[in-house]
DNA sequence: TTAATATGATACCAGATGGTTTCCTATCAA
DNA sequence: TTGATAGGAAACCATCTGGTATCATATTAA
């Protein structure tokens, strides 16, 4: 019925890491692939030390990831981050039916060409 | 391609309303229909003040509307409130393909009927 | 009119947040 | 080895946040 405390933890902890302008822009830039930190830091208009937190609380949201090789730490999307999100918004159903019909008739044109398939 | 400040603004204030636990409560509760004030706080282990401060940040951010008659305050969902949720959701289709895709069977299967009920 | 009720407004607090600067460490390259 | 570079760690600061208690106001009921 209701999702755990330990996943209302974490749905808090995902919603509030995309609650920001400046880690949305982070994200919209590893959409485009893997970068190192000064990488994403540098069009910033802030110093890479705030950079470096923001991609910290994007990692313990589970959004992204870090691998380091030597000196370099290369950040990039985890794919599988959006599933709290996800659950969250199959429990709104019932008040978000209209919404979640749109985004439902969006994602079978946007996003599931390989499937063909056909609906309304 | 992308959104504006003031709608960056707009998504700033309701991703923050909704990354909060009691707020997210609060919103399941209106879920079932409007309330006061007073009844939304009294399960509520929290002062009234409190509560009523989430109410402020959930109305700023357009998730629910108020409507005084008397010393009552009604507060209801806004039905058209998750708007930039969903236009920010289909601006990240790309890395978020899988979940999108798996949203839109549930809301294929979940809502777009008033069928059966099928939790899982 | 008087008292109880629903709610907001204000002031206050502790702790979190989002920045900064400065310094430290590890690694790569000359 | 020496120096530049990528990045983290720590200290610090202003502001925001999420609570509280208290008071003010409007409305309803007795």
């Amino acid at each position: 019925m209701s999702l755990q405390a330990h996943a209302e933890e974490r749905l808090d902890a995902l919603l509030h890491a995309l609650a920001d302008a400046t880690r949305r822009r982070l994200l919209r830039r590893l959409a485009g692939g893997p970068a190192a930190v000064g990488e994403l830091a540098r069009p910033i208009a802030m110093t890479r030390v705030a950079v470096s937190k923001h991609l910290r609380v994007l990692e313990a949201a589970g959004l992204i990831t870090r691998t380091v090789t030597g000196r370099v730490h290369r950040c990039a999307l985890s794919d599988g981050a959006p599933r709290e999100l996800e659950a969250w918004l199959r429990e709104y159903r019932d008040f978000w039916d209209a919404q979640l019909q749109s985004l439902a008739r969006y994602a079978e044109r946007g996003t599931a060409p390989r499937r063909r398939e056909r609906a309304r």
